[in-house]
DNA sequence: TGTCCACTGGAACGTACGGCTT
DNA sequence: AAGCCGTACGTTCCAGTGGACA
């Protein structure tokens, strides 16, 4: 058969279908709906908060927190959205800059964000961070405006760059004439506020706001009021809907999950044809979207991590499930050799290997094995099967995982 | 109780690169 | 074209560490 059969049955099918969605749009996470279920609360007082700026004052900075799926990234873009529409309506100087700081990882790239905003000049790089900052002020000052600056994930911000930007930015007032700032800084790390100088702290927190967790019933309102919109009708089976908001309550009451566990289990019957939405499918879902998330993150590592990871692969498949950092070392360096590569350092490798840590590719703990040094007892925290399913797609990597490594014979006779 | 192992992880520094200003 | 700057990725150095063992 020839692939463009094959792609005409496929789109075929998916004409004819039944059609399980009527607006899946309507279940991405950056879909703001014109109704926020069991956030009134959040939303009054913000909106309170960000009132004074229709009259010409500065509003006060605010500092938001909650996990993910909390629904405060929405209640904020919800809010400042209906406030540009009642400045524009007034006409209130009013503008405001939305920047994820996880995306935009650097100062440069945040001032060079917000001077874009006020239609500022500033090139891609090349420039001082000062030079950025000053040409930010300037342009600010000049458009006589009140401008909020929503920093999304500031915590991400602190723990890599320390809190300079941020101290600038709450003093950039003092030197203001004509211009007034505001600060809307959002947190998943409630303990963010350790790591901040306390007088950036004191500027920043003049209010909080905190987002708890939903519970299964608010999850359920949630998912019922989008997937309204979402499916046709009689296509959710009730149970399908309640056991979305069950999985996402257990994990810390996230909405993001839930939305994405029903798209993706809509998805699922969409593409079998079925005629509804069902238990299993949500289940079936469950385990695509990690799949998905592990396969995406194995696949976009850098080389040496890969080999790393290789490396740990081969001990567990060796039967060694708990190595420590010198095995995997070794290991890695005769991998390297293997592929005509230079080793990077066992310092570099430590690091790298912190990093897969904290992706949730590995488990790395560090242990003192007494007088036999202190290291780190590194395990895979993923099935073997899913990095041998990718690596074997790699041309470079496709050889090593089935290659048997001379130094896992030493270390088998140690033991 | 002191020693010693096998590292850890912070800090400083080096190199390559892209892109701007002068 | 030279100089400067930020970023990414790496190396080198080294003080610090927890606990088994003599």
């Amino acid at each position: 058969m020839s692939k463009t059969t094959v792609l005409d049955k496929v789109f075929e099918h998916f004409l004819k279908g039944n059609g399980i969605f009527q607006d899946r749009e309507v279940l991405r996470h950056d879909y703001i709906p014109d109704m926020l279920p069991h956030r009134r609360e959040q939303i009054r007082y913000l909106g309170e908060i960000c009132a004074p700026v229709l009259k010409g004052s500065r509003c006060s900075n605010v500092l938001v927190y909650g996990k993910t799926g909390t629904g405060k990234t929405a209640v904020i873009k919800y809010v400042l959205s209906r406030l540009g529409h009642k400045a524009c309506e007034l006409g209130a100087p009013v503008k405001v800059c939305y920047i994820n700081c996880r995306l935009m990882s650097t100062e440069y790239r945040i001032f060079s964000s917000l001077c874009a905003t006020l239609d500022v000049k500033v090139p891609f790089t090349g420039l001082a961070v000062g030079e950025v900052f000053d040409r930010f002020k300037t342009g600010l000052d000049s458009r006589k405006i009140l401008f909020i600056i929503v920093l999304d994930e500031i915590d991400a911000l602190i723990k890599t760059r320390g809190d300079v930007l941020l101290y600038e930015l709450t003093r950039i007032n003092e030197t203001l004439h004509y211009s007034k700032t505001a600060i809307v800084g959002i947190s998943n790390d409630l303990r963010f506020k350790e790591f901040l100088d306390p007088r950036v702290l004191s500027s920043l927190s003049e209010e909080e706001i905190v987002f708890r967790p939903y519970d299964a019933a608010e999850l359920r309102d949630i998912l019922l009021d989008r997937a309204r919109p979402a499916f046709h009708d009689g296509v959710l089976f009730d149970g399908a809907l309640s056991l979305c908001a069950a999985l996402a309550a257990a994990e810390h009451g996230d909405a993001r999950r839930a939305l994405d566990l029903l798209r993706v289990a809509g998805e699922l019957a969409e593409r079998e044809g079925s005629e509804a939405v069902v238990e299993d499918h949500i289940r079936r879902a469950e385990k695509r979207i990690e799949h998905d998330r592990i396969a995406e993150a194995l696949e976009n590592l850098p080389l040496h991590s890969k080999l790393v990871l290789c490396s740990v692969y081969l001990l567990g498949k060796a039967k060694i499930s708990c190595a420590v950092t010198g095995d995997i070392y070794e290991i890695y360096c005769e991998l390297c050799g293997q592929s005509g590569l230079t080793p990077l350092t066992q310092r570099r490798v430590s690091s790298l290997v912190n990093e897969l840590d904290v992706i949730g590719l590995l488990n790395a703990r560090v242990v003192s094995m007494g007088r036999y040094g202190r290291t780190k007892k590194i395990r895979l925290s993923i099935a073997r099967s899913i990095i041998r399913a990718s690596f074997i797609t790699d041309d470079r990597l496709e050889r090593l995982v089935k290659y048997a490594p001379k130094y896992l014979a030493e270390i088998s006779s140690r033991r």
